[in-house]
DNA sequence: TTGCTGACCTGCACGC
DNA sequence: TGCGTGCAGGTCAGCA
């Protein structure tokens, strides 16, 4: 499922594919797919329609596209559990679960009989789960450094590690205030942003830290090795192009990551713990329901602190 | 203000 | 074979 690293494959994809070229027609299959545009689907298909497409951002697991002025508006993405953006020709036939598709002209405009023009493209929003979608939204200041707009409805999101403005000492502050566990506060968008269930476990077992863990009780240290963590988890996987679990991820191009090999917890319940179980066999990673969600951990390099915040 | 829970949503695996 | 149930989980509204 689409978590940071795979949001980062796509934005540069779309950046190779689909920066600067104009949208001459969109077609919403799914209305689902743009519940959060103001208006709805009809809306959202004359709104986009002949704007021309900029480089694309992200922020955390939100990906956003600049339209070219005027307006000062993005086309918003969010692909949820299961969505896709994909670059293909017009021809291609539908995927099974499109929901919305953007063609893309020549970035030119000069026209498709030209000698040198580049063929249209189809930009298309494939979603299974439709948790994501697609949305315009106006481009408001950032909080922190005002030269930097991002969408209105992304305002919220804090920075997320890979992000060169990420403060380290400011997360830990603010964890050190929480009264909740350490990956309740992970997954909290609000104060890191980009980290989901996956990367969680992951980064969590790298910082030999249990999921429980309250807050307030880290230290500068843990703080620093857990977000350490979970910025060498999402520069691994995004190396290898992201996770590609359970084939609900791909690029724009649609090619799956490899990043699922490299998994030491997520879906390994059972399974020894890669660190320990060499001295101790009989150590397996253990899955804990959490959240209304899984939470994988090893019960000897990672254990259950004394004081625990379910 | 902060923390927590449930709803949204579909496809797959599994048991009966 | 067909049906029902549980599970997967990112985000947000609503509640305590």
């Amino acid at each position: 499922m689409p978590e940071l690293p795979e949001v980062e494959v796509v934005r540069r994809g779309l950046a190779r594919w689909a920066a600067g070229r104009p949208v001459s027609g969109v077609e919403v299959l799914d209305a689902r797919s743009t519940r959060r545009h103001d208006g709805g689907p009809a809306a959202f298909e004359s709104q986009l329609t002949g704007r021309r497409l900029t480089a694309p951002e992200r922020r955390g697991k939100y990906l956003w596209v600049p339209l070219a002025a005027p307006g000062g508006m993005a086309l918003v993405a969010h692909l949820g559990m299961s969505g896709q953006l994909l670059i293909s020709s017009p021809e291609t036939p539908a995927q099974r679960h499109l929901r919305i598709r953007v063609l893309l002209e020549d970035p030119v405009g000069q026209g498709p009989d030209a000698p040198d023009a580049e063929p249209a493209l189809e930009l298309r929003f494939v979603d299974q789960r439709i948790f994501g979608g697609l949305f315009l939204d106006p481009l408001v200041p950032s909080a922190d450094r005002a030269d930097q707009l991002l969408p209105a409805s992304v305002a919220h999101i804090a920075r997320d590690p890979l992000d060169p403005y990420f403060d380290a000492d400011s997360v830990h502050v603010r964890l050190r205030a929480r009264k909740t566990g350490i990956k309740r506060a992970l997954l909290d968008q609000g104060l890191v942003s980009g980290i989901g269930n996956i990367y969680a476990d992951e980064a969590l077992w790298r910082a030999r830290l249990h999921y429980a863990r309250p807050t307030e009780t880290l230290n500068r240290g843990e703080s620093a090795r857990l977000l350490a963590a979970v910025r060498d988890v999402m520069e691994d996987a995004l190396s290898q192009g992201g996770t590609s679990f359970d084939s609900l991820y791909v690029n724009v191009n649609g090619e799956s990551g490899y990043f699922e090999r490299s998994l030491n917890v997520y879906g390994q319940a059972g399974r020894p713990c890669p660190r320990c179980a060499a001295e101790h066999r009989d150590t397996v990673i253990v899955k804990d329901r959490f959240m209304n969600r899984s939470s994988a951990y090893c019960p000897r390099c990672q254990p259950v602190p004394r004081r625990a915040r379910w």
